[in-house]
DNA sequence: GCCAACGTTGGC
DNA sequence: GCCAACGTTGGC
């Protein structure tokens, strides 16, 4: 079982969105270490969901549901896409100022590399987030 | 709306 | 294969 997060700009595509559909495919990543990462997925996996822009935060956890297959968005074969299902809301949202004033998290991509939309969480960093939820 | 960070592209 | 220019992202 591995951990990730996923980021999306709510006016795109908001966790909103993605209860309401019940499952989406995560398409559109043209970013080769963001591809690699979806690679890398396996079914079950657990996946935050991270909005970025207004209100800034991790709003709900994801389950990988299909692994990587090519991107239906466009003909070039380097980029994939991958199916998500939303498990559960995250409430209260976890906000980036939260994630950022938690010293165990200095080190995560989100805060290292923002521009990053797809990465890698350890477990103990997944946790750590839910974790935050509750102490708010 | 601005600006900084960073990844990608293309010329040499 | 290097490096400068450009485009995009995302926080503030």
């Amino acid at each position: 079982m591995n951990y990730w997060l996923v980021k999306s700009e709510p006016g795109t595509y908001s966790w909103d969105d993605l209860i309401r559909d019940g499952s989406t495919f995560w398409d559109g990543v043209r970013n080769f270490a963001a591809r690699n990462h979806m690679q890398a997925m396996k079914k079950g996996d657990q996946v935050l969901y991270y909005h970025s822009g207004k209100d800034k935060g991790v709003v709900g956890v994801c389950e990988l549901i299909r692994e990587a297959y090519p991107d239906p968005s466009t003909d070039d074969e380097r980029f994939v896409a991958v199916d998500l299902k939303p498990l559960r809301a995250i409430d209260p949202p976890v906000s980036l100022t939260a994630i950022k004033g938690e010293p165990s998290l200095a080190q995560i991509m989100l805060v290292r590399q923002g521009r990053l939309s797809v990465m890698p969480l350890e477990k103990a960093e997944f946790d750590t987030i839910l974790a935050l939820s509750q102490k708010s």
